[in-house]
DNA sequence: TTGATTAAAACAAACGTTTAATTAGTGGTA
DNA sequence: TACCACTAATTAAACGTTTGTTTTAATCAA
């Protein structure tokens, strides 16, 4: 079955929709009407709302390992250049696709769907190795400092630009920026970008 | 009207399920089924589901405004040593208090109650005030870097904490943290510490 | 004609809330 | 102590909506 313009519509309104409200919040109706479809239209394509929103985050959820995996594994970069790029590399994958990470942010904060959330624990592990490698390499070549806790400095980065994606509305204010799309612009990704690259090189590098 | 036994019940049980799922994903009948009394209670003790709650998170969110006043206005202390006990304050208040803060994390990232979350922040933006204060003085005195981001390592330490407290289940697996009772045990809570004191230190101060 | 698509209507189940009836508790009066 | 009056607390049942899903029938394309 190919994708009729139809189900690209629905799953295009529901990915706007499920980026502002939880799943329970966002009804069928809803859907349909952002969608200019019927409402069986939901069922007929995805068999359930569920299955719907299981299926959106999961083909919007790019694969992002084979990149990680080249950055970790290039023998010509030093590794905080790796560090560098990875920095790069989450902050332009979150802030170009703000709702489904805040669904998927979501999803990781609760229980209500345990398949779903393991499902994309899975996906995101693999990467996780990746960057456990990485960080170890820094401290085995003399570049890393022994005593960093590369563990939480990997977390610390995701975390910290998944909430500031995720609760848009918030890190506004808290940051002093006007509005929700500056938050997203190129200007302010550069600060992220910066902000990270001067924490990570203070905190990592040898004296 | 005073807090009778039964109130407390339904506030005490609330507080554990609207912890684990959404708003909408915990039922009426849901939360009197665990605090073990009739549906009406809900409606006769709070006036409906959702003020119950406001009230739950409301009741529960401490004020911590006047800890971080005192911390920021004390005139003995080095503007670093400020930092250190705020990390160590918000470490202990995030995760002392981990179903409350869950709570508090997807009001701010959902606009399902916007009168909720606007009060929310208003309560937040307070301490806000006090740590960017905190942290220019650190600049001023010379003690702090002056290109250093101030903003964003305030909101660093705030969402990375709040997202491990949030995400618990997610951050154990990323952390090689065996249980979630251990995320929030005194061991863990230490490295958390140790961490931002560490990288802040880095970071923060002049060479 | 055949099979996929669309629409309107109906479905049962679950939702939050309210009603009406009953019990428990309190304070005052004798 | 006993009785009454009154309010608060509690219950079971029912309320009207809304939920996600299905059915049935009509329409369209090949």
């Amino acid at each position: 079955m190919e994708i009729t313009d139809k189900k690209a519509a629905i799953l295009a309104e529901a990915e706007k929709l499920f980026a502002q409200e939880d799943f329970d919040a966002v009804s069928v109706r809803d859907l349909a009407k952002a969608a200019n479809v019927n409402i069986a239209m939901i069922s007929y394509y995805f068999g359930s709302k569920e299955k719907l929103f299981e299926e959106l985050i999961i083909s919007r959820m790019a694969n992002s390992q084979t990149t990680i995996q080249a950055i970790a594994t290039d023998p010509t970069m030093s590794s905080i250049d790796k560090v560098m790029a990875v920095v790069d590399f989450y902050t332009d994958r979150l802030m170009n696709n703000p709702g489904v990470h805040r669904m998927i942010n979501r999803e990781l904060s609760n229980s209500s769907r345990p398949q779903l959330r393991d499902l994309l624990l899975s996906k995101i592990t693999t990467n996780k190795e990746y960057l456990s490698m990485m960080m170890e390499e820094g401290k085995k070549k003399g570049e890393f400092r022994e005593d960093a806790d590369v563990g939480l400095a990997m977390i610390n980065l995701f975390a910290c630009i998944q909430y500031i994606v995720g609760s848009s509305y918030y890190s506004c204010k808290m940051l002093d920026v006007p509005t929700e799309a500056q938050l997203f612009d190129k200007e302010f990704r550069q600060r992220i970008k910066t902000y990270f690259k001067d924490l990570f090189s203070h905190y990592l590098l040898k004296k």
